[in-house]
DNA sequence: ATCAATGCAAATAATTTGCAAAAAG
DNA sequence: CTTTTTGCAAATTATTTGCATTGAT
């Protein structure tokens, strides 16, 4: 995770809340800190644990009033991986159009890009009189190693 | 949706239960013609009230201990469009690889599929050592209606 | 008979919210 | 000062579950 990116989305987001008229309290900016300091996804609680770290005052409350912004912003997005909480995944300010492959076995998480798959999603969405705002590509598969060993390490995948 | 068809995914449905040892109760067998004779998208709580209209004694319970089920078997897939309560697609039996593309302001979603794309998800997920089991594609997005009138009419999309 | 399946009502758990106190500008 | 933000605890809501009873095979 680069640096200079990192603040980047760091300084996005601090613009999108001061356009608002939102406050950046010493409780939203150790959230702020932790979310744009990973490239991990992470659950409400996650969040809420990390940015304790920071700053002890951080309130589970103040991390939910805080998500909805982040989302709104379009820097952070929520992810279903079918589980009963919510993932959210810090990575689209610096990759907007991002995919993920999720092993069934591990449940590990990979990320990955595909220009090609967005050109088609643009061509048929166009045909089908609409034009793309976001897209979410979700693929469940096994990996080699689970094939051939029978169970995946966690390694490759 | 052609009679053929749909009975085909209830026959198989059928098999399904039977295979592990579960019974056709009347309340399931209301569940799964409801189910089965739509091509619509649907809640938990819309399926509980369609599947009371066929049989008054299904519960709410039944509902949620035969969605499992229904999801286990391939058949029917959960799908999150960002509400609070997920959604079910019954045309998964029909159409394995088809995706989903949503209209922002209408939030009507036409389903679409792609060979194309298919072809380029096996190939990357083979690249990073995967082979693919299932495939979850959703675009948001504009209508044309929308952007040439400011609101679409819930027509076209 | 036997064991799975049901309805009911209570339980669960993630997320949301009202409110009085605290802090930002 | 004024307005937003906070923590707390209570509320909300979709979904799950224990249990005594019913029904399928």
């Amino acid at each position: 995770m680069p640096v200079a990116e990192t603040q980047s989305a760091k300084q996005k987001f601090m613009e999108f809340l001061a356009q608002k008229g939102l406050r950046i309290t010493s409780q939203r900016q150790a959230i702020i800190d932790t979310v744009f300091g990973t490239d991990k996804h992470f659950t409400a609680d996650q969040l809420l644990e990390w940015s304790r770290a920071r700053d002890r005052s951080v309130s589970r409350a103040t991390v939910y009033r805080t998500l909805p912004l982040l989302t709104e912003s379009g820097l952070v997005r929520e992810m279903d991986f079918g589980k009963d909480y919510k993932f959210y995944d810090p990575n689209y300010a610096e990759h907007p159009n991002h995919s993920h492959i999720i092993c069934q076995d591990c449940e590990k998480i990979v990320e990955f890009e595909s220009e090609k798959i967005s050109m088609l999603e643009d061509e048929i969405s166009h045909e089908l009189g609409f034009s793309v705002a976001t897209q979410k590509l979700q693929i469940t598969g096994t990996c080699e190693e689970l094939k051939k060993l029978g169970a995946c390490k966690n390694r490759s995948c």
